[in-house]
DNA sequence: TTTTGAAGTTAGCCTATGCTAACTTGATTT
DNA sequence: AAATCAAGTTAGCATAGGCTAACTTCAAAA
C-alpha cells in the first residue's frame, strides 16, 4: 500500500500532534479541520496500511514506517519553507507553498536543495 | 470555474502541442497517454470554462485566459526544472519533479526563485 | 439510576479524474 | 455503393477523499 498525498498529510499531522501529547482522532479533527468521519476513515486506512497503531482507548501512535514517512514529509516541509523564507518569501506564503510542494519532491531534488542551502548560507 | 491540477496539465499540453502544429483531441490523447474519453471530457470542461475553443473540425485553440494559464504553468515548469538542473539534479528527475511542483508554486515564491537564480548565475 | 455529552463509526452523497466498451459520424478506400 | 477507419462521444465503472446525518458507546454528571 502506497500512500497518497492525503495520507502523508495525516501522518505529518499526527507527528506534529504527538510532540504535544497523546493523539486521538478528535485531535486530528481539530488540527486538520476535517470532519470526524473523514478522519475516522483515514485513521482506519493508515492503521490497515501499518502506518499507525490505535490502542483500545483510541490513542494513536506512528509505527516505524509511519514515523519514517512522517519525518520525510516533515523534513521536506521544513526545507522548502526555510528555503523560501531565505529567498525573501513571507513566512505564511512559504508555509502554504511548503504544505503542497513537500509531497512532490524527489529524494534527489531534496538532497540537492539541502546542499545548496548549506553552501548558500556559508557564502 | 477554477482549474484543478489536471486542467492545468491539459492546458500545458495543448500549449506545447500548438507549437508544433494544429491540435486536436487525438493529439492530446497521444501526447498525454490518456484515453480518448478522458481527453474528450477534459476538452469539454476546458471549453465550457472558456479556456479553449474547438472549431467545427475539432481543432483546439487556447483562449486568452487559457494561454495565460498555460504559460504560467509552463514558466513554472521551466523555472523549477532549470533550477534543479542547476543544483546538479539529473534532467529526467528535474523534469519529473517540475511536472508535479509547477502546480503548487505561488506567484511570490515563483518570483523569489527567479530572482535567486539570476543572482546565483551571475555570481 | 437516568441523562447527557464526547468520541467514534456507519451509511451514503458528491466531485474529480482515470478507465473500458460500445456507439456515432464522416471521410476514404475498395 | 459498401466497407473500413479514424476521431470523437456516451454510458457507466472505479478510486480517492472531502462531506452530513444519524447511530453507538461509554463515562461522567445529575
Amino acid at each position: 500500500m502506497s500512500l497518497q498525498e492525503s495520507g502523508e498529510m495525516y501522518l505529518e499531522s499526527i507527528l506534529v500532534l504527538s510532540k504535544r501529547g497523546p493523539v486521538r482522532s478528535i485531535d486530528i479533527v481539530e488540527f486538520m479541520n476535517y470532519s470526524k468521519p473523514s478522519v475516522s476513515r483515514a485513521v482506519g486506512i493508515l492503521k490497515d496500511g501499518g502506518y499507525i497503531t490505535v490502542d483500545k482507548n483510541g490513542f494513536i501512535a506512528l509505527t516505524e514506517i509511519g514515523l519514517e514517512t512522517a519525518l520525510k514529509i516533515y523534513e521536506r516541509h521544513e526545507l522548502i519553507s526555510d528555503f523560501l523564507v531565505m529567498l525573501g518569501v513571507d513566512k505564511e506564503t512559504a508555509t502554504e507553498d511548503a504544505c503542497k510542494l513537500e509531497h512532490h519532491l524527489s529524494d534527489k531534488s531534496f538532497e540537492a536543495i539541502k546542499k545548496h542551502i548549506e553552501k548558500y548560507r556559508n557564502k
